[in-house]
RNA sequence: GCGAGAGUGGCGGAAUUGGUAGACGCGCUGGACUUAGAAUCCAGUGGGGAAACCCGUGCGAGUUCGAGUCUCGCCUUUCGCACCA
């Protein structure tokens, strides 16, 4: 053993001990219990971020530490290839989406390699390559066959300069990134999968899901969003159509207070309006540009105009005046809301703005209504007034008797509506799944035959920003009808990349499989044990996941419905910001690693100066790591110039893994310092030689008592790591015993076979943190097989014992003293004990004693 | 706007089930070693006070013998909002 820590050398040698033994390659083995770690793929955008080390790293330390128990552990790893930054990245430099890939893949796998995670290599795959996506294209036919997936319009956003579809990102206040043009909405055709169909399933197994955390569950039931209403029909009569307009509420017991209703501008009716109606239609064609992301939706202002059009009141029959509102949304329900000004927020605003009637007819009691302002109570529940027959009803007797009533008019019935929305995959892009569908004027929409797939995706097209290459390339969506050999045209639109992502999980189990798409391996390793992801995944594609999983459940190809067994979620890594702003000009960001920050005799923070000229430069605060903040950390220069273990010591460190957590040089510092005093205990302690065993009964109370926080520090370090997950508290209290183990002098053979047993222990609790330092370190303890392959040790009961134990007295539930007990000491003896305590005297006086609480084994309170 | 979280020293955080607030680390101060620096080691470090003590967990109420933890209201902040992944 050296006697400097040396992380280079250090690591290289515990990762070549791992592949020549091919440590982490994961053979199903029905005899052992499995357990598949599984942390979210990255997309591969060029090099690492410390996102990637965190979340990576929280896998790693699970993986280790449930191999150590005796679980057959797999963690793979692969790549979500597709997607629109290789595209932007090839509208910048003329390289093809699929070499800028593949270079980013090869460069982030070295990286990944280089931080040592116990990863099985051979499982690796890459959404990109056909042997990945024809069996996306595979599903979707089985889907298409189910009635699954399905076909119909919806809107994108149009670019009108380049002529294409942009992402919502790539809209910025309502204009092209590229081209500064404003956005117009389009529709057109796409195909949709029909999730709405499992919202029931999907939000009742949430209910089980108890290795999920609370908050996801609840976010995802959210988004879901039942709630069970009344639908009701108003009947119209006018310019010459009639019809029946409909609109859900799940306050039917206000219906009796509606003055108005309000369509989207998608709406029939709308449009049927604008046709005589220039400056509706005018109002329409605003409302249609305006924004499709529903946060800029309910923020921007409230607007709206009458369409002129009256209809009638299902219960009352009086005339509704019919309005199209900018806040109606099409795709919820069916593109109509009553008004109901005096009992709802939107509504109330809305109604002052354009001067419509609002008519109360909910009393809250105790509480008065006006129309001068909205009031917050205006919206509970209360009991009808001005509602004719169903005035005096509560809330629930009133949505009773109204939906009796309508359903015998059959104007309406009660009805239960969903927030969520089918999934539309189809996108106007390259660098995707194909959808296998060939477009043939005589057929229609055919499905490719299965023995033509897979629809490859050429792989050398650049794209310019104008349209979709693919659309462009003959050799491509050139083709003859399966069913009629006519010539036929390819479908060009790809696949959602949320499609890639919704079953990579089961490939890991069978990515060599080139004739089915899962197999037997898949029933042994899933569903995933524990998988780790950051929150802001918490909706979207853990949602479609847990729909993919329930699709393929149904079609017979996976034994469970739902993918993930365990769900860690992990905070983002931040880091501070650094700006100047130029009185013109742009604010220029400056990366923290070329800042200096000083501070003053207290260690408070002065004033930050940037070191390459020496200016000033303001801080914005601590955020989360950007590209556009330049206030990244780069991972591969942390881990050249401290190791890899230093770096998954410090994220661990730093916060408990579920929390963001905040960058700081110092704090790497600190993990580094840590480390290196690790190596130089076991050093020191190393070069006395090996000691003998002690015998457990014959140690002094100093010998005892080291011994009593080293299998203390093993019982909590197993616990935090195992059922908390706050790996920062596990560490800490290695850390306070390597800083005993450190301190207590070693003068008997008795004292170092003490010493060399917490030593031991603090090397096993850290090992699956800081793999590679911890396999040399237990080598140097002289071990001759590989920590990786120890067994996780059980602390010692006996050794945990206390003789005596502290005990803390308050009186009046103020600290006032501290007695020393022995362990087994009954409360009699601990309330004489606590009473006879000098200070505790001091503060009772002559006060008469009305309680004495006595928590067991902790605390005293005594009130006066 | 809607939905879900978070707020504790100069800083990151600890306090697991309502029971000693500030573990561990960083920073800072003083000292040792050194020609000097770096590295390392030792001691101190929530605020006020000479001390006894008092005050302290975003703000304001409440429950309790006892509240960082529970309840209600507010403020600030982070994540998501369906074509970023």
């Amino acid at each position: 053993m050296h006697e400097r820590y040396e992380a280079a050398a250090v690591e290289a040698e515990a990762q070549r001990y791992w592949d020549e033994r091919r440590c982490f390659e994961a053979k199903e083995d029905p005899a052992r219990d499995k357990y598949y770690c599984l942390s979210m793929f990255p997309y591969p955008s060029g090099r690492c971020h410390m996102g990637h080390v965190r979340n990576y790293t929280i896998g790693d330390v699970l993986a280790r530490f449930m191999r150590m128990q005796g679980k057959n552990v797999l963690q793979p790893m692969g790549w979500d290839a597709f997607g629109l930054p290789a595209e932007n990245a090839a509208i910048a430099n003329g390289v093809p989406p699929a070499k800028w890939t593949r270079d980013n893949i090869d460069y982030m796998r070295m990286q990944l390699k280089s931080l040592g995670f116990a990863l099985d290599w051979r499982r690796e795959l890459a959404t990109c390559r056909p042997e990945y996506y024809r069996w996306n294209q595979w599903l979707f036919l089985r889907m298409l066959e189910k009635g699954i997936a399905y076909r119909k319009t919806g809107s994108v956003n149009w670019d009108p300069v380049d002529q294409t579809v942009l992402a919502n990102e790539q809209v910025i206040d309502g204009r092209g990134w590229r081209t500064g043009a404003p956005i117009e909405k389009r529709e057109i055709p796409m195909y949709y999968l029909k999730i709405t169909a499992y919202a029931q399933e999907l939000l009742q197994a949430l209910q089980g899901m108890h290795g999920w955390p609370e908050r996801v569950r609840t976010m995802q039931a959210n988004w879901i969003g039942k709630s069970e209403g009344v639908n009701l029909g108003f009947t119209y009569d006018v310019d010459g159509i009639s019809g029946v307009l409909r609109a859900f509420t799940t306050r039917a017991d206000t219906i009796m207070g509606v003055t108005f209703c309000a369509v989207a501008a998608e709406h029939p009716l709308a449009a049927h309006a604008a046709r005589a109606d220039d400056r509706l239609a005018g109002f329409i064609a605003e409302c249609k540009r305006g924004p499709a992301i529903e946060a800029a939706l309910a923020t921007q202002e409230k607007k709206g105009m009458p369409t002129g059009y009256s209809v009638r009141h299902p219960l009352s029959g009086e005339a509704i005046p019919v309005w199209v509102g900018n806040y109606v949304l099409m795709s919820y329900g069916e593109g109509a809301v009553m008004g109901v000004p005096a009992h709802d927020e939107r509504d109330f605003g809305f109604a002052k703005k354009y001067a419509l009637p609002i008519k109360p007819v909910i009393e809250v009691q105790g509480k008065p209504f006006s129309t001068d302002a909205w009031q917050p109570w205006y919206s509970e529940y209360g009991r009808c007034v001005n509602s004719g027959a169903y005035d005096g009803l509560d809330y629930r007797a009133a949505v009773q008797a109204i939906a009796g009533d309508l359903r015998r008019l059959r104007l309406g019935e009660r009805q239960t509506t969903w927030r969520l929305r089918d999934w539309g995959i189809s996108r106007q892009r390259y660098w995707g799944c194909p959808i296998p569908i060939i477009q043939c004027d005589a057929c229609g929409a055919v499905p490719v035959p299965e023995a033509d797939l897979p629809v490859l995706l050429p792989e050398d097209l650049v794209p310019d920003g104008s349209g979709n290459p693919l659309a462009k390339h003959a050799q491509f969506f050139a083709c003859r009808c399966p069913r009629c050999g006519a010539a036929a045209r390819r479908e060009t639109d790809t696949m959602d990349t949320f499609v890639d992502s919704s079953w990579y999980f089961l490939r890991f189990a069978c990515n060599d499989n080139a004739r089915s798409m899962v197999d037997a391996r898949v029933n042994y390793w899933l569903p995933v044990d524990q998988y780790i992801g950051g929150i802001e995944h918490a909706i979207l594609h853990l949602l479609y996941s847990r729909f993919w999983t329930r699709v393929m459940q149904e079609l017979g190809y996976v034994p469970f419905a739902e993918p993930f067994t365990h769900l860690f979620t992990q905070g983002m890594v931040l880091n501070e910001v650094f700006y100047r702003k130029p009185p013109a000009g742009r604010v220029e960001y400056f990366n923290p690693a070329d800042v200096q920050v000083t501070v003053d005799s207290q260690g408070k923070r002065r004033a930050a100066f940037l070191r390459a000229d020496g200016g000033e430069v303001l801080s914005g605060g601590v955020v989360t790591m950007s590209k556009s903040k330049n206030n990244g950390v780069d991972p591969q220069a942390l881990v050249d110039e401290f190791g890899a273990d230093t770096a998954r010591l410090f994220t661990m460190f730093a916060a408990p893994p579920e929390q963001t957590l905040e960058w700081s040089d110092e704090g790497v510092q600190g993990a580094y310092r840590f480390i290196k005093r690790l190596w130089k205990a076991v050093f020191d302690h190393t070069a006395q030689g090996h000691p003998g065993r002690f015998d457990p009964e014959g140690l002094n109370t100093a010998q005892r008592e080291l011994r009593r926080q080293a299998h203390h520090t093993l019982a909590k370090a197993t616990d935090d790591i195992g059922r908390r997950r706050t790996f920062n508290t596990a560490i800490a209290a290695v850390m306070e015993l390597v800083n005993a183990l450190a301190r207590f002098p070693a003068d008997t053979p008795a004292d170092r076979a003490v010493v060399h047993e917490g030593l031991e222990i603090a090397v096993i609790c850290l090992s699956p943190i800081i793999p590679h330092a911890t396999h040399a370190l237990w080598l140097a303890l002289g071990h001759r097989t590989a920590i990786v392959d120890e067994r996780w040790p059980i602390a010692d009961a006996a050794a945990l014992e206390q003789s005596t134990l502290e005990i803390v007295v308050q009186v009046n539930g103020k600290l006032r003293g501290r007695i020393s007990v022995p362990a087994g000491a009954d409360e009699h003896r601990i309330r004489r004990a606590a009473l006879a305590d000098a200070n505790v005297q001091k503060y009772l006086g002559d006060g008469e004693i009305r309680k004495v609480i006595i928590v067991p084994g902790k605390l005293v309170n005594v009130v006066v």
